[in-house]
DNA sequence: CGGTGTGAAGCCTTTCACAGCA
DNA sequence: TGCTGTGAAAGGCTTCACACCG
């Protein structure tokens, strides 16, 4: 479920504020959901809940955080440094809680051996060996278009299944490997859309409501 | 709907092919959907296709752009010019289609002044003057998790009515504007979470799928 | 024939509403 | 009394299947 990430870390915050128990009416807040999604949601993962209270924060947590895998820490790595795959590799936020980006590579022979932050940029012919060796499931994708689906074939044959694409084109994989995509130019074309529509929105209703991702 | 831009980037592939004409299941394929949905959500645009033959690809080009808003010119301003924002102001992609960064703004004082590609990083203190003078409309947030909030109020008070949301943080807006966001750190997440799923799939099937954003 | 346009069926997600338990 | 857990209803999106047209 989608969802669980966006509770995970509003019971982060409220684990901090040293709260211990919590509502769903409380997390749907901090999640920018509906009450009884999070009910539904949280019942799927059995029922941690106790009627008349709320939900405990630190099991819950827990719970969560088991169910999402981040109790297990996943090597990753980034294809494509550029602006964006510089700015991903310097991110501090997912560091913290079970991926660590362990390889940097690039096709630009330029640029491999330059330092980013602790790592050495490798060059593209090494990624078979680097994934295999390096025992990397997740791999984010921040080459141009073109390249894209040419990495993300290397990169599954050398053993990925999970890629994050951040290159604007759409790649395929086979059954079985999960991508998602993040494409900066289709989220701002999606908000001229609706930007588009509350102009003219002179007459008659029309809602630009918030799409969410 | 959201899958407009998708068949606009594959439109304009084919057209730098000179192809001139397309059907629905050779679009489908290239914005890596299914052929009944390019149908259906055409047919909403209108009926632009010939039976038996397919759509003309510059008609739907020019139909789609106007829909998407992509004829209108939109003025952008990015807050928060760290890592990431520093990255989508160089980001060469969205100065191509109608988007135009027109302002980058941060609360850092040290910051101020120093040029990022053409334009020289502005204060905080400037965002209302900035957003209303300039027309801006759509904001770009890469704000640390804690300021995204203050910062989506002040730039919704000054005028803005679209934004994009890449601090790790839920925030909430007016009816009325539009608010997408991307989160780096839930996407790593759901990935990890199918990813989980891969492993314990020895026995019984359970499909990751592509989980879609 | 080939391929669009579209009713209708199917499926999945969201929401409601309330029984049931601490 | 308060809040969870959950059947049932509602709604929306996707897919099917085929009539219809160039």
């Amino acid at each position: 479920m989608a969802r669980l990430p966006l509770y995970y870390r509003a019971l982060l915050e409220t684990a901090e504020r040293e709260v211990s128990t919590i509502s769903s009416e409380r997390l749907a807040e901090l999640a920018g959901v509906n009450a009884a999604k999070v009910r539904k949601d949280l019942s799927y993962l059995g029922s941690y809940g106790t009627r008349g209270v709320g939900y405990d924060v630190e099991y819950l947590l827990h719970e969560i955080s088991r169910e999402l895998g981040l109790t297990r820490d996943w090597p990753v790595v980034i294809v494509g440094i550029g602006n964006l795959g510089r700015a991903l590799a310097n991110y501090r936020g997912f560091g913290a809680r079970g991926f660590r980006v362990v390889a940097l590579v690039d096709a630009n022979p330029e640029l491999v051996g330059h330092p980013v932050g602790e790592l050495a940029i490798e060059p593209v012919d090494e990624l078979d060996r680097i994934v295999a060796e390096r025992e990397i499931a997740i791999a984010i994708l921040a080459t141009p278009a073109v390249a894209a689906q040419e990495v993300a074939d290397r990169v599954v044959a050398a053993g990925v299944t999970s890629i994050l694409n951040f290159a604007p084109a759409v790649i395929s994989v086979p059954e079985g490997v999960s991508l998602r995509k993040v494409d900066l130019a289709i989220e701002l074309q999606i908000l001229s859309f609706y930007q588009l529509r509350k102009f003219s929105a002179a007459a008659g209703e029309s809602r630009p409501a918030e799409a969410a991702s």
